[in-house]
DNA sequence: AGCCGCTTGTGAACGCAGGAACAAAGTCGC
DNA sequence: GCGACTTTGTTCCTGCGTTCACAAGCGGCT
């Protein structure tokens, strides 16, 4: 048996592949049928000729002298992307970042759907957010099983992060996405990426300042 | 005049040395006076190797044979990020992101407090958030000036991120935090760093996927 | 005082991502 | 029908980041 294409595609041409998704999404929405690699890489603020490599791991999708045609592709991306096929998420805590993960429409038309919100303060349980009930904590690993989830988001304080990643695991939940300001260990198999804001912002400044540093040196 | 040591540290790096910030924070509340690169580098979650070779940018400060004194290599990493001195951000929109970082507390421990918070919808200006109140985006530009803040973060809708942005440049900001799913053109001199929450679950889910159908793989 | 174990800091090798240049291929104009 | 132009797909190469491995240095023990 052949193998059709190299399956490995490198982490950072996947998180290109999910921009380049959304920018021909907008693309059809305008109506336009055919796009080259410049026009594309530069809506996505990368190189075009990066572009076409990301590209040519899906196997050859465009024609030359004319450039892709955009339905097609956004089609073949959303497939190998997984994301043509609807996944279960649950997310837990809901405080004001929970809130606004729960209610990004983004999600939904990216092949994410939340099946189960869930919060510890007994407040917050009952309430809807984007057509779902909030859960109380108890209620999660039941609701995993249910709809097999695989994916969890974490946005609750730092303190229980630790211990609902925990939970998580053991319930099913194979990958993680975690917004808790901490460095969470999980059980092989399971797999966490962190996103946290204070990081990003933090880098942001320092390159800004290392910036403006180098050009009060030239001016000097 | 020299150069006391080379002053161009990797992104990556920068990355990294926020987190061992973070976790030597929590080191110093616990009462650690001492670590070791293989303690520090287990709760940050990297290679030992790869911590020492970060924290040898910014010169040496470990003791050989005991490790590194907590509280001075905190002090030394924040100085290198330029955390010890406050800085100034506003914040466009005031949705429920919005709402969660101008809540959040992370973000004026590292540093950075908020001078301003605007949203165009009138509902939304004039309530009171940590502290601030939300202002009319007609006021952007006076509270930038006035304040001399450099840094913005956009946590508006994809459709009006653009012309915020356009905005938040004119107004003298030179580095900016997009949460909007839209890839934004800033002037030279200007740096958007952007955070796709949709991009980061869908490179998330598509490693759990390649994970199991590589596990499935070996099974067969 | 001298030795031993532990830990840091650095040098080298490896693998990977990014960028530029070039050949192949298809379309449009004549 | 043929040539020229446009655009893709690929290949090479350069630079960066990461990892491994080892020499240097410091504290503790005898």
């Amino acid at each position: 048996m052949i193998q059709p294409r190299p399956r490995t595609i490198p982490e950072a041409t996947v998180g290109r592949l999910a921009v380049y998704l959304r920018v021909l999404t907008g693309l059809a929405d305008g109506g336009r049928t055919t796009v080259s690699s410049g026009e594309l890489a530069s809506a996505a603020g990368v190189n075009p000729a990066g572009l076409r490599k990301d590209l040519s791991h899906l196997g050859s999708c465009g024609v030359r002298g004319v450039g892709y045609e955009v339905t097609a592709l956004r089609e073949r991306i959303a497939r190998v992307l997984g994301a043509e096929r609807s996944r279960a998420c649950v997310l837990v805590g809901i405080g004001n970042l929970g809130t606004a993960l729960a209610d990004y429409a983004g999600f939904g038309s990216r092949g994410f759907r939340f099946v189960g919100l869930f919060d510890a303060a007994p407040s917050q349980v009952g309430q809807e957010i984007g057509g779902l009930t909030v859960q109380h904590m108890s209620e999660l690993e039941a609701t995993v099983a249910e709809h097999e989830a695989t994916i969890g988001v974490i946005a609750t304080p730092a303190e229980v992060a630790q211990s609902v990643c925990d939970r998580l695991a053991a319930a099913g939940i194979r990958s993680i996405l975690n917004f808790a300001p901490v460095t969470l260990t999980a059980p092989v198999g399971v797999d966490v990426r962190p996103v946290d804001l204070s990081v990003e912002l933090q880098v942001l400044a320092f390159l800004g300042q290392q910036r403006t540093a180098r050009a009060a040196e030239v001016t000097a």
